[in-house]
DNA sequence: CATGAATGAGCATTCATTCAT
DNA sequence: TATGAATGAATGCTCATTCAT
């Protein structure tokens, strides 16, 4: 079989195993197990199982971001921004695409080596976001009463919030709800710009 | 050794763990040869390691919340209560309280039995921050605007978050400037308030 | 079981997987299974198999060493001196004594830190080779001729080189011949001093 | 690649990692690391791992054979054929010819199939030290004292017990002192011969 | 109340070897 | 002639937990 074939398997499992048993529980046997194939694969592939990991979650970033990219094109304006994100963040969570990134910052603490590495990859999330923020405010009045750009950190420190939080509940309805509140939120400042504007 | 003495002992060694090795570094092993005792006494005293790990996220959680109860005492307005969380924040980071309370997260995905444990005891918090949220709120002209009360699940989202994230960088520089930023804001928006309201 | 009990059980068992099946051929699981035991034992009684097979070491060495210095007690002139190593060397053999010695230096080359600890457990045999030789040249004329304390490093290097040979041959033959010759040929020096002396 | 080339390189290589890993770090995969090929090359071309390394021995004995042989042409004497083989085993210790012999002996405890395989390729060794102190010793009144045959096998196991030694110090100044002694006394031997013989 | 000994299962990783290409 | 992919067994070592004392 072709090595990139096996490989994005493995990285297939990787996602999925990371995603439901957590750090602690993706040992190399774990993924072995759940995609089908010889654990010793994992490391004539990928050499370390942390290798492994990270190349899970470059897997499942790429992917997202990808996805974050297409969909936020074009995109201006509070209330349109907050509603592509609030779509985008809700197939995040039904695909438990940032548990994988949660467990990982979370294993770092024991697999010191992942940090640098995993924070490296954070980065781009953070840029993304950033620029996204600045179209997103850059016709409300409301880019005077706040550094936006400062935003950034603290919204993507959001996203994982809710995502642990989200992990805790065991389901997504308080996840959800706090972003239809924030859809409902943006709607309503955005009339209000509207009215003041008129 | 009267038996609450040791289990403290043993409970401050598990904190200690957690906060420095994680979720997965913390073995009954690491736990007793941090605190310097026999390993068995994790399972004399608490009778399974997760039922240990849940005493310690007792331990931090208590103890914070005495902190913030005491602090946020008779806390009034946006500005001040966004200065005594500050200040709290501050110390949980520098600490590492909450990082004790991420990794267990993250540890719930490996052992499952914990995610209930780890909910009940998270619950406390929601309902605090709710209740300072609503009297730093009361007087402002926000609260029509916003669901006050529905703030209280992203704002310890957000809590969580920061901790990753600061965790990640390995220094609490952004975390820190991120408060900064938050207490210019809130100043801002108070004074705001009072030349409107004159 | 009393720790010392269950170490003495667990380094005999080493001694006798280091003879009959070499460096190579000690792993932990081998030990334990020649020896009936858990293999965890090992690591929970010496921390590292390095360590157990340089305890290993230890036992045949010291006993060796209690062997020799008891046997050797009061020996002097060549020809006894002779008689007495061909007897020990002998029960070397067929105990397998030096194997032990000759398997670890072997291994020495692959794991590098046990060198200096089996250099150092040489040591006290170079330098009771040392003492003998000098008792046992003491009244031989042949001292002149020969710098009797440096003739200690090569008799050394000689019991480890025969027993290499011997355990190649896969018997004891050439090697006990070959003590067989020697203990003549000093057996014909002593006379010839003798009549030379009358 | 024409395959006695390809072979030629790959024993090249298993020389190298005997002589510097020991048989138990020499396997298929050190081999081809340090000789940059693929691993399974090994097999394809030798089979099977244990046979490459009979190959390696056969390497470094012929190239040693056809040394010894060289240079021992035409010696006669104790004192020039000290001095010859202290070049020549001055040589092999610092080129470690030598190890590699020791390690597959220790080695062949653990692959019992070795030993038969080495004891045959130390055989010319023992008849060329044979026939080389026939020669020695063909002119020394010593003829008579010892017996000069029986002496092949003490010299060939002296030889690979001061590798063992040597490998050992990590060092081979107490290996060249221990040459230079011998040939101080050989050669005043041969001047006490001398005077005898006057 | 405390502990040292013990264990069976599990860990990441490496092994010699095979095989289709 | 050569190789990349694959594997099942083995490696040293750690795990949570039990238990007799």
């Amino acid at each position: 079989m072709a090595a990139t074939e096996t490989k994005a398997r493995i990285v297939e499992a990787a996602v999925a195993t990371l995603r439901e048993e957590g750090f602690a529980g993706s040992s190399a046997r774990a993924i072995a197990g759940r995609g089908g194939f010889n654990q010793a694969l994992v490391f004539y592939h990928f050499g370390t199982l942390n290798d492994l990991l990270l190349a899970a979650l470059d897997r499942t970033s790429d992917e997202r971001m990808a996805a974050y990219t297409t969909a936020l094109d074009g995109v201006t304006g509070l209330a349109a921004t907050m509603r592509a994100a609030s779509d985008l963040y809700a197939e995040d969570l039904r695909a438990g695409h940032i548990t994988v990134l949660c467990e990982l910052i979370g294993g770092s603490a024991t697999a010191k080596e992942l940090g640098p590495q995993i924070a490296e990859r954070v980065q781009p999330w953070v840029r993304l976001t950033e620029a996204t923020l600045m179209r997103a405010f850059a016709s409300s009045p409301l880019r005077r009463l706040l550094p936006v750009r400062e935003l950034a950190y603290p919204v993507v420190a959001l996203y994982l919030g809710i995502e642990m939080l989200a992990h805790l509940d065991g389901d997504r309805t308080r996840a959800d709800a706090l972003f239809a509140t924030g859809r409902k939120v943006t709607d309503r400042l955005g009339r209000l710009a509207l009215r003041r504007a008129s």
